[in-house]
DNA sequence: CAAAAACCTGACTATATGGTCAACATATTT
DNA sequence: AAATATGTTGACCATATAGTCAGGTTTTTG
């Protein structure tokens, strides 16, 4: 995962690495590939450039490193659930989930975003087939549910598809979100916009919205 | 809008003003502000590269122009609904032509969620105040409907957000729904999106579907 | 306590790219 | 048909930046 033949496995110093990448998530997700500077990354990691380079060898090592880091954010409880479970439980905490990691990892969220908008060109060389199966797994689920009735909307993929995108909606626009709002959204809004999804996602699905969540 | 005090007005020429402008569109979209090359604009534009600064005398200068041709889709029919409308007719037209933006302007999606993910900084020139002003606005008239009992959301503020998320999403993550359904979306897929999406607010709010949308 | 491995970094380089400029070409106007 | 405004372009430059390298220091290991 992390020793990408890079240096011998480091030590002590792993500690840097850590630095390293958590500085070159925000430039990363702030600036796009293009344009985040390595000085920029090591000033705020308060490392010298040459450091940078030293843990990974280039700039490419270090944003694969960042996104193989950000891709482990998209497990979920959701990949284990069955046709056993509640589909209204299983969807409201799926959303909460995902809304939680807007707050709480805004920058992953943005940098996932733009390598998709870019056309995805290095997402695909380790996360596309897993990612593949993991869709059908969980499509063929949610179909189940529609067949038996339990959920009633028209398709698995737009239903997920929309889901993705309100969520992560959240942190990829959050610039414009505090101009409209007139401020930046705090926990407690991230609660209510929460509620607020909840609501329209299982409301849309004809689904009955779990007490915890309402 | 057009005349940046760039040139004295270009006559017979503003043709290629027009060239230029749909080639930048594309690269933007595709590689950023920062990862746009002007070579690669001009290639694409099939005009050498100090044509390209002779009309726009810089690259940030090309870029507010391209941005600017894109806040024009901005506007759409639910600027004018009033609170005699009917809801379920008003949201379901609004998002068709969200998303009818999506299919026919991806690139334009794109790079207005590349600048919002960046954090606006050239959105707020020339678009913030109105912007501004159209959200109060339509945020006051969906109040409206929801005091009046028509329409069942917690708030108004993040259904707008929530319709903007998926509709926008379908442009801006067309790499990921492409891998993920196999192939691209074909306008019978946008047609079924629509639908799916239109269905999953509107039965979300409590609304009844048009028959034209179902 | 050596020896080796790991770590650190200032000085340098190759290259790419936004932008300038001056000379030239073509339209437009008087 | 001058004269003037507008359009065109190759050659060039200043600068920024990813990456190299050699010589150093610290840490680990036997």
């Amino acid at each position: 995962m992390s020793d990408n033949k890079n240096v011998k496995e480091g030590r002590i110093s792993a500690h840097n690495k850590a630095k390293i990448i958590a500085a070159a998530e925000k430039e990363f997700a702030l600036q796009g590939y293009k344009g985040t500077r390595l000085q920029q990354v090591a000033d705020r990691a308060k490392l010298p450039k040459t450091n940078v380079l030293y843990y990974f060898h280039s700039k490419e090592g270090l944003y694969l490193a960042v996104l193989e880091q950000i891709l482990s954010l998209w497990n979920s409880a959701f990949d284990q659930a069955t046709v056993e479970d509640d589909p209204a439980e299983v969807l409201a905490r799926y959303i909460a989930e995902k809304m939680e990691i807007s707050r709480t990892k805004p920058e992953a969220s943005k940098i996932f975003a733009l390598e998709i908008i870019n056309g995805a060109p290095n997402l695909n060389k380790f996360f596309r087939d897993q990612h593949i199966d993991w869709m059908d797994s969980r499509v063929g689920l949610l179909q189940t549910w529609i067949d038996q009735g339990k959920i009633n909307t028209p398709d698995p993929y737009y239903l997920l598809f929309n889901i993705w995108a309100c969520s992560q909606h959240y942190a990829d626009f959050s610039a414009q979100i505090t101009e409209l709002k007139g401020q930046a959204m705090e926990k407690q809004d991230f609660t209510e916009a929460t509620k607020a999804l909840i609501h329209l996602i299982l409301t849309g699905c004809e689904l009955t919205i779990p007490a915890e969540y309402s």
